[in-house]
DNA sequence: TTTATTTACGAAACCGGTTTCGTTATAATA
DNA sequence: TATTATAACGAAACCGGTTTCGTAAATAAA
């Protein structure tokens, strides 16, 4: 089947293909009469025009690119909704880019960026992810970058987070309210500002209380982490609590838990950092922090649009920071 | 800052924009000399090639679809992980696009893809899509469709799915081996293969059995669900056992055996399609048929470039069928 | 030496919209 | 009536790569 286009229109109507575009785009110069006729018979023949031919002349995408390390997340699948809801809206399409946690994807995928393929980024960066020479590049190049939950501090975009360090802080209180007295702090990465700044409250709060801390580091290897859980559970000063800063690893813990076996909240009480529906169906019930994904996602996108809209807005003048919930259920009580 | 296209390579290096290109796709006309010269400056200069000038120019985009209802599902985040990673190695960009069970969003998408935005699409259709007529046409234009998952019955493209009829027809022998009686099977809509071939199976088991059958459709609002659920649990008649043919329903009876309060497995029996890691964490731990959604998903994406790259294929010969397995746990034991 | 090939490159058309800059009627104003 | 403004449209440049075709110089074959 041959592709109609604008010419096909322009043929069919004995018009030339500039008038077709005009009247396409409701142009002023195009009477009633001929738009009528014009967008008529682009709807009977079923025209659609060809995205790429007004990107290239245009240098507008009408793209945006949500660069996220995974899907499988409850955390980043609902702000892909919270994203795509005002996107639509506004007629943006998203891309979305999967980085699996590791800097070189991420690398790849800004540089491609640099090409025009998207018209701004929204990005939650890789555990692995040390400088943001890459994110800044791409800055340097105009194309817009907002942050959302996992932002760069060395990078000078707007970022929407959540307020991470009262969020370990009052995590932690309620573990050292239910009795804990060792608690172990599993974070992601030391360059990452959630893991950073969750620790930061979750520190804060144990000099408080002149507790010791334990902090430890997971990878992106879901393996490797099971390994780093089992040892730290198995050990005779193992941890009566844990604080774990992203969702995958509370499924571990329950998992070892379970195979060790150690009861969950009478030996070790657990808090995550988490968006699941189900929370409340584990057994036991897992206590989280629970962050407003959606919300966040329509907050970064609804940045990104102003950035594109007006060039010259400060966008530090876009942050927030939106409070997450800690929901305190049965894998602390 | 400016952007540097193969024009600027080309002045700086005192050549003709066609030599560059020649040089960049490694043309057999070119010196190994220039080649060489251009390459190091396209690295130097951190060149990127607009991609909407050659998908213009050569009508083919590199770029494949995955059409589903949403992200927030631990198949479809697992599918999408299969396909990208097959995608990525063939060089193909992945645009993720969400429907929300929505007919009207479906459409839209597809006629868009009318513009030569994709090169092929990958599909599991909303539970509210009745016809395929928005599909065929798409294809017709030459954009090769496959299904994975969700398919079509009058869309003549290639499939990936599971053994839907078996699994249904294994889960409902389960339950009734565990004792149920009244088994209720909670669908998604009555146009859709899986829902269809699932209940099939269900059916049969049923009627092997001399049991009645109790079939219940389920929409794409979680709080309507909700409600028909709640409705159906609470008829001195309700079920005792359950077979859903969706993940979100899971979680959904799970809430509402809570609020009766009714006990799973004593009172109600479980068994869900689903792909949750923390299946065997829920309580009582979820038995789940569960699918091979990355392998699915690297088997639809290796089908679609198939089809990409020979056009002559048939896409009968394409199609595949990948079990699904019973996981037994504490929902139905 | 003459002719045929090969090598290495440039000019220009092309993809399909968008936009600028005419141009020709017709209507409004002086 | 002469002049200006306006309405409605077309021709062509343009966006940035890709590809076809042509060509000059170097090399090989006759």
């Amino acid at each position: 089947m041959k592709q109609i286009n604008i010419k096909a229109l322009a043929q069919e109507l004995n018009l030339s293909v500039s008038t077709i575009s005009k009247a396409l785009r409701d142009s002023y110069e195009i009477s009633d009469e001929t738009k009528h006729r014009v967008l008529e018979l682009a709807a009977r023949l079923n025209y659609t025009p060809n995205p790429y031919a007004s990107s290239l002349r245009g240098k507008k995408s009408r793209n945006i690119a949500i660069v996220i390390p995974e899907v499988a997340d409850s955390f980043f699948s609902q702000a892909i909704n919270g994203i795509e809801s005002v996107a639509k809206v506004k007629g943006y399409h998203v891309l979305i880019c999967l980085t699996h946690e590791n800097y070189e994807h991420e690398q790849a995928i800004l540089k491609e960026f640099q090409s025009g393929r998207v018209d701004g980024v929204l990005m939650s960066v890789s555990s692995e992810t040390a400088n943001g020479s890459h994110i800044q590049e791409l800055i340097t190049r105009d194309v817009p970058v907002v942050f959302f939950d996992r932002a760069l501090k060395d990078v000078s975009a707007a970022r929407i987070v959540t307020d991470d360090f009262e969020s370990g802080y009052k995590a932690t209180l309620h573990l050292i309210e239910q009795g804990c007295r060792h608690i172990a702090f599993l974070g992601v990465s030391s360059r990452l500002s959630i893991s950073n700044d969750r620790m930061a409250g979750y520190r804060k709060a144990m000099e408080e209380e002149g507790l010791p801390v334990h902090e430890t580091y997971c990878s992106a290897s879901a393996g490797e982490n099971y390994t780093i859980i089992r040892e730290m559970l198995q050990r005779p000063d193992r941890p009566d609590g844990i604080l774990a800063s992203v969702e995958k690893l509370a499924t571990l813990v329950y998992q070892v838990c379970a195979e060790l076996p150690l009861a969950m909240p009478a030996d070790v009480k657990l808090v995550c950092f988490s968006n699941l529906g189900i929370a409340a169906m584990l057994y036991p019930s897992l206590t989280t922090v629970t962050q407003p994904a959606f919300e966040m996602g329509k907050a970064a996108a609804a940045a990104l649009l102003k950035l594109l809209e007006k060039k010259n807005t400060d966008p530090a003048g876009l942050n927030m920071v939106i409070p997450s919930e800690l929901i305190r259920r049965g894998s602390t009580l």
